[in-house]
Parts: structure tokens; sequence; C-alpha cells
DNA sequence: GATGAATGAGGTTTCATTCAT
DNA sequence: CATGAATGAAACCTCATTCAT
């Protein structure tokens, strides 16, 4: 019976409940294209459809703003990988083979290398942005990769070495591969795959039993 | 003993040729120390001990300061490496043994890895720079790694490897040890020497022929 | 009566549209008593009744505000005259007699020569600025003015004569005399009037046919 | 026998005296190209063969170097005009014709556009330039141009006006003409020429007596 | 006398943030 | 809930001016 009833969009409710996330992916967009200085909370407002006050609406400040994208995007995709390890049986290089390649294809050619990127330029700025993603998604891989490694070895399939070590130098070496991606993109650096390769096989190669 | 005192001449005219390299000087610290976009002209000029206009007397502008300070100090000591390599005699897995131990313990310790970092963080808004430091660091640096791996190979030390390959890849897994020290400091990550060993042995290991 | 009262919201949100006038009327004022370079943006802003950033909220920059002003302040009332002189029936001289002196007591004696003086001032920096005042002023009012005479000459009211040429240099002498006005406001030049007078009568004296 | 000698420029003498007036015509050319404001010190001395300081040697101010420069340039070629009359003998017309002719081709086609242009854009600010301009420049020459036709009128030649309105008429459309050639270049307005002689004609032929 | 070096006040511009409607 | 409007605290940069050498 109120005027504004002839005004409301259809899905006005459904609205409501998305304007944070629509916000949060916009957000995403915006700092990874320019960085957090460099990004305008107005950049973010006009690619999430809204206006800047909205944004305010939400998350109090852009620095709030920033933490919260970083959490939402780098939550990651460990749930499924700890899935397939559980569930899968034969020899372990295979899997680590099928993994890490799929990582590399699937994973760490989109935002990952990004996200990264932006985490080492603003750690100086937001600590805990950075002890974040270490606690949340670096250290749950290195212990994925560790208990990966560890079951080769158990089962002989691997010599004896000491695999978290391993599974650390292993994921930071596949880490530059991505940030030297998203970086130096002006390089005509085509290498990438190639050294992806050699990584992979030297360091599986490094593991067989003499 | 006179209140003037206070205001008295701050020692004006130093020596022409010192003031561009104290404030470059003080430019590096205060740009590591807070990133590009938080840095103040000012606070550069306050360490450096004169006031802002004296800046702009040598620098243009914050940008080419930013430049000319990653200039500074990324035209580094490859002259030494190559000097060493060429007069070496001897094994050459000795020879990186060394050179990169060297590495690990002076030149990466310090500001290489910050000095990465901040070039990362804004190779988006300076791709000068990212690509500035491409050519003139890291690719020198593979040209010197790759001539030593192909040297070793021809003299039949090493097995037949791509050497190009090979010298990128291990550059860049030593690039990211130093980055990681200077990006995550909060995590007590100690293993970071013997991942550089694990490093550097699994890479001469692999080398040798069988 | 509370303290508050100094601080109390100052009667935000005006009328999206009148803002923007506000904000040219108030800089025309600054920049007509100051020139360009001398006005501060912050003159205006207060003038305005306004905080300088609001200001930049209307015009991106002192250039921009500064064109729009002049255009503001030009694009004038070449209307009205083409209006009068189409619906006019009578001896041309008469009319031509009743616009100059309309325009000399009216619209000369206020904006247009602190208009022109600013624009000649500043032809240098902003080319567009003084062409854009060619285009759009002077030479329609030329076109009004040649227009006239051509009729006149058509109906025999006047002796041939080159009617651009004629226009040109009677607008001229009338531009000299309200720059003068506004330039040398020291100098009790009282003669003004009777100059304009000379002017007029001695122009239309030498377009009778004899 | 001081060292000094040995460097000593051979008319280190002559330079002394000299500066002062290398400095103003260099400071003349500057405000002439770029307008008040927009001048820089740096610029003038740069361009007079000194540095920054030199110039503040000799005066005090920006704005008092401006003021003399004006007084400088624009004291003028009266005393030869005044010379020619008095020694001239025949038709006052054919003089005033030759006179103005001489001064349209000559020196309204230099400076005294550029000078008077500038004078007007900086009124405001040097009200006291102005003042001098008109004292110096202007008044003088209004008052020979008068002398002229009243002579004319006391010979018979000319008919009864009032010489000194007309004069005044006549220099101030004779300014807006050179004033217009310096302000508006972009413009293709070549009928100057054809407007100095119709307002030199219609003034003349005004003048006869019927 | 000449200047190289330094300064600091002052200007333009940006943008995160607030708040009345 | 959304926003349009406004703000003001910085930040960059310029340049007239000073002064020790």
């Amino acid at each position: 019976m109120t005027k504004t009833t002839l005004k409301e969009a259809p899905d006005r409710k459904r609205r409501k409940e998305k304007r944070p996330n629509e916000i949060l992916d916009a957000a995403l967009q915006v700092f990874l294209a320019r960085g957090y200085s460099s990004t305008r909370m107005d950049d973010i407002a006009i690619l999430a459809g809204v206006r800047k006050g909205t944004v305010y609406l939400y998350f109090k400040s852009k620095e709030i703003l920033f933490l919260e994208v970083i959490k939402r995007n780098t939550i990651p995709h460990l749930e499924l990988a700890n899935q397939v390890v559980k569930e899968y049986r034969g020899p372990v290089s295979a899997l680590i083979q099928i993994l890490l390649t799929l990582w590399w294809e699937k994973v760490g050619a989109t935002t990952t290398g990004e996200i990264l990127k932006i985490i080492i330029g603003e750690a100086r700025n937001f600590p805990s942005v950075a002890q974040f993603y270490l606690s949340n998604v670096i250290e749950p891989t290195w212990n994925i990769l560790a208990a990966l490694l560890q079951s080769g070895v158990e089962i002989g399939e691997f010599r004896e070495i000491d695999t978290e070590l391993a599974s650390r130098v292993l994921l930071k070496t596949l880490l530059i591969l991505v940030l030297w991606r998203v970086t130096f993109t002006e390089s005509a650096d085509v290498a990438l795959d190639a050294e992806f390769n050699l990584v992979l096989d030297s360091f599986l190669s490094g593991l067989r039993v003499l």
C-alpha cells in the first residue's frame, strides 16, 4: 500500500543479502588490478553497482574491507585436495603429479598469484593479513603435501627424507612461479610451463628410492 | 648562548656530490620500511637531514626518486660475481656452492629481498621498474649461472641438462626464499637456512653425472 | 544556545543544480578581482559558501573551472540582440544607435570589459579560451553588425561600404573603450561616455549617403 | 697579482655595468612570453646568462624587477615624434598619415602590443604600472596628436572639432588593433592592415572641412 | 660580485569518511 | 537501505627568496 511498493525491484530482498558479497567481489577485482593504495572506494562501489556510501554501510573502512576481501578469497580449495588425497589409492608420486598439475593449470593460473602478490606487497602495512594467509593457506597446504610425502615414505615408495622441509621448498618454488607470472607480465617469459615441469620432475625423481 | 642559536645556519652547503646519495639512501630506507605509496617525501627529506624542497632540487618527482633508488640499489654485485667466476679454477659445483652461499648470507640476507618485495608490490604501477630489474639484475644473474652450468657440462662435471632452464629455476627458488624472509617476518620461519641448504644440495646432486 | 551550534550541520545538501552555479558565480567574481594565477581555489570555495573539496566535486581542476566560468559568462545576450534586430522595423541607423547605446550602458558597463581583460591577459596560457571567445562572442557580434549594415546598404540608407570591415572596426573600437574603463580605473577618465558618443556619431555619419 | 686575475674575463668591468640591463632585457622577453605569474626568476636568470642569486643582487624582488622592466620599455619614442612634428612643414593630414603609418608598421608591430597586453593583464596587481604607462606613454601621445589636430584646425585644414577627444579615440582605436594582433594570433585575422587603413582614412576624411 | 645550495610557505589536488535525507 | 553531497586532512610540488662561501 505504500508508494514505494510501486518502484521496488522484484528481487529487493535477495539483493540485500547479496550486497556484501557483491561488494567483496568488486573489491577483490579492483584491489588485484590496482593494489591497495591506488584503489579508490569509489571504484569499488561503482563496480559493485552501488554508491560509495553503501560500501561504508557494510564495511567500516577501506582497511577492514581489504581484510575481508583477502580472507574471503584465501579460504581455499584445500578441502577438495584433502578429499582427493584420502580417497586416492595408488602410487603417491602419481597423486602428487596430478594434484600439482591441476593446481598449476587451474588454481595457480588465476588468482593465487595475484593474491600472493598483493599480500606480499602489503605485508608491511597489514601484517595480520600476511599472518592469516600463512596460517590458513600456506601451512595447511604444507601439511597436506607433507602428509602425502610421509605416506610415500612409509609405504616405501620414497626414500627417507625430511618431508616437512621438502614440502616447504616445493610449495615455495611453485609459488614463485605463479608470482613471477603475474609480476613480470611484460617479459616474454614463456618458459614458465617448462620450469614447472622441471621443478615437478626433478622433485619427484629426487624422491625415488635409489 | 643566545637564543638565535636555535635558528642558526643549519650547516648549509654540503658538497653537491654527497646530497643526492644521502637522499637516495634515506629514500631507500623509507621506501623499504613503508612501501611506495605510504612514503611521504617529507619523511625522506627529514631522514636525509634536509627539507622537502631540497629533495626536489635533486629529484624532480617522487616517481623519479623511486626509480633512482631502485637503480642505485640493484646495479649490484654482478661485477664481483663475474670476476670471481672468471678467475676461479676448480670444480664448478664448488664454485656454485661458494657463490650462492655467499649470496645467501651476505647479499640476499640484506636488501635483495626487500627490493624484490617492493618491486613486486609496485610492478603494476611501475612496469618500467620491473622491466629494469628483470633486465639488469635477474637476467644477468641467470646468464652467469647458466654459463657456469654450461662450463660444468662441457668439462664433464655435470650431466647434460638444459642449463638455461635450470638456472632460471634455481634463481627463482632462491629468490622466493629471500622474499619469504622479508615478508613473513612474524612467523618464526627458522627453517629458511635449512631450506636453502636443501635447495642447493638437491640441485647440485641432480647435476651429478650418474 | 549550546556550544555545538558552532559546529552544527552547516546546511548540507543544497540542490545539486544550484551548487555549480553558485561556484561559477563565486569563481567569476574572484577571477575578475584577482586574475587567474592569483586566484586560489580556497577563495572561490569560501565565497561560494563551501569548502575546497566541494569545488573539486563539480569542477575537476582550476583550469576547467576557469573555462566554464568564461563560457558561462560569454554565451550571452546575442540571442536578445538577434531577436531585436529581426523584429525591428525602421531606419537601420536608429537601430544601431539603440542597440549599441544599450550595450554600452548595460552590458559593456558591467562584465564585458572585465571578461575581455582577463581573456587578453590569459590568452597566452589559455589559447582555447581566447579562441572560444573569438568564435562565440566576437564573431557572432560581428555578423550581427555586418548584417545590419548590409541591410542598410541594400535599402539605400547607407552608402556602399565594406560592411564586414566596418563592423570589425566598430566593434573593436567599442571594445577598447570598455577595456579601458576596467583597466585604468585610477585615471578619472571621465571622457569615456563622450568618446563613445563620438565613435557612434562619426561612424553613423560616415555611413550616410552623400 | 691576485689569482683571480688569471681567470678574469677581459671585459669584466664592462660586464659589471651591463649586467642590470642584460637582466632587464632578458626579463622583458620572458615576461612578454609568459606573463608575470608564469615567469620564473630562474628563466630570467638563465636567459640573462647568470644565476638566480645574481638577479637578486640587482633587483630586490620579482615585483620590483617587473616594474623596472616595464618602465625601461615604455619610455618611448615620443621625442622623435615631437621632433618630426616641430620641423614638419606641409599639410597636417599628410603628417598624421605618415606618423601613424610609421608607428603601425614599426613600433606598433613589435612590442607595443605585447607591453600593452601585459599591462592590461596585470593592471589589477600593479596599478602603479598602469598609471605610469598612462602618464608617460599614453597621455604624451595624446598630447602630440591633439596638438597636431589643433594646428590643423587653426590653419583651416580641419574643421572645428574637439581635438582632445578625437585624439583619444584615434589612439585607442589604433591600440586595440595592435592589442588584437598579439592576443588572437590563432585567428587568421588577416584584415588588420585593412582595418588600420580604414581607421586612418575615415578619421582623416571626417576631419575635412565640408 | 656571483652563485650554489637550501628552504618553507603556499598552492593544487585527492579521497576516505561522514551524515542528513 | 541507499546515497548524494560535503568535507578536510594530507600529499605532492613550485618557486621566490636568502645566505654562506
